[in-house]
DNA sequence: CCAAAAGTGTTGAAGTTACACCCATGC
DNA sequence: GCATGGGTGTAACTTCAACACTTTTGG
């Protein structure tokens, strides 16, 4: 696996084919993504926020590529990553703004090229920012407040929510965004949040108690200004399980 | 849409990435896919059958040009078309003799290509064969009996199989490879052949009746050497309707 | 003692599954 | 008249949606 990475990496870049990340997280109230600004100094105009992403390696594996980018930006290995599709509207590199930029970091400004996007979930604090060769800086952003980004990354992270919102109602890939121990109203909320409806809590603390999937720890919280909840952890077993086959029925 | 697509044709072709297409069609029995025989000779050896696809042209959207692949192959405009995601397994051209095939026919056979695969829907008496640029012949297999194809083609058979599957229980999009009149029992092996196992007689008929989505005709079938079964066609509104919006609950 | 979120059951409606027999036609 | 597929209803069961009050803690 090491040396195989080596060896892409010595590979040339293909100009005509690019791998964008939505990363998902989750902040215990809202679903957030991490965005990269690339405002280089204050005068610089236009939008400034993107996805992260970036060239493929010829001969590299488009997922590879897509952890790559994960590795290089956020330092994650082994998180949850799922295609969302591919994006190749030629327009994509109109705005006046996004070919400027372009000229800063590519050797073919101009080439036209097809992104390839994914998306992933992580867990918010296991992020730390990262030295990264192609954004200044990387942060958190809520999901709802976002209205526009470089390129046609706004219309991907419709995409790849809309694409987490049909995975989330068949296999149980939510535990991704939340700490190794939670309570039911969080993982409630998590759901409401990807879903953008709101779920009756009986209802859903009941649905998520028949699937067998979770563990109620011994646990409970501590310091909170009202009844504390039920910490639960997730059972490795039955989320594999779960994860592999899906459930047909999952309504909600 | 004229004038852009020649603007388009003028372009170059972009080396590094391909479109390839599922077309499935369904002759009232099993789901069958239009696949090429790319064997030239008789002593051709290797696999011979593979999707139809071609490189895309620089500046080319890709859905246009999966759409192009279609009507260069087919003649037909219009039909049901969707992404199925990206392939980029380096190995997809490993085999020896997809590569002695890439050479006759591309300018840059040892560049790597990455596809985007679509799969789409057609009304299998539709097709009539079509000269086409890229393959002496193409002729309609029975999906259930393909054990191997070229490149990476089985997989992405695969891949749109398992997309026309899940997409076929949230949205109505059978009807595309029905004639315009049918029966119920047709459009009942239909499902049974996308979903892959059987589904009971009359509840398939309930559910199907209760979407509103097919209206009977004064019509029926005629020269059958049993009861004669009543003809249906597809109500557009509704099919419209439920092709946008989906169905949440299509258990089947 | 007040504010805040946790936790808990029941009921009526809707949907799902399983199942067997008669019917109309061509030959 | 027989072989073939067309067409139909019901009962038991499961699932779903809607809904309100008590509990435990910190401040």
């Amino acid at each position: 696996m090491n040396k195989e990475l080596k060896k892409v990496n010595k590979n040339a870049l293909n100009p005509n084919v690019s791998v964008d990340c939505v990363i998902f997280g989750f902040d215990l109230e809202k679903l957030t993504v991490l965005l990269i600004d690339r405002c280089r100094n204050k005068r610089d105009k236009g939008i400034k926020l993107a996805l992260p992403g970036n060239l493929i390696y010829t001969n590299e594996h488009l997922d590879q590529a897509a952890i790559r980018v994960l590795d290089e930006l956020t330092g994650l290995k082994n998180i949850y990553l799922e295609q969302v599709g591919a994006f190749g509207n030629p327009d994509r590199i109109s705005k006046d703004s996004d070919r400027e930029w372009l000229k800063s970091i590519r050797a073919e400004p101009e080439a036209s090229v097809i992104t390839v996007a994914y998306f992933s979930l992580i867990k918010m604090p296991d992020y730390l920012p990262q030295a990264s060769s192609f954004a200044k800086t990387a942060g958190w952003a809520s999901v709802s407040e976002i209205n526009e980004l470089a390129f046609d990354h706004f219309e991907i992270l419709q995409a790849a929510k809309e694409k987490l919102k049909q995975k989330i109602k068949i296999q149980p890939i939510g535990f991704n965004l939340l700490p190794e121990k939670f309570t039911l109203s969080q993982l409630h909320r998590l759901y409401e949040s990807i879903l953008e409806k709101p779920l009756d809590k009986r209802n859903f603390r009941r649905k998520i108690q028949k699937l067998e999937i979770i563990t109620s720890l011994k646990e409970k919280q501590r310091g909170v200004p009202h009844k504390p909840s039920q910490l639960f952890e997730f059972k490795e077993v039955r989320y594999q399980e779960l994860t592999q086959n899906g459930f047909d029925n999952f309504g909600f």
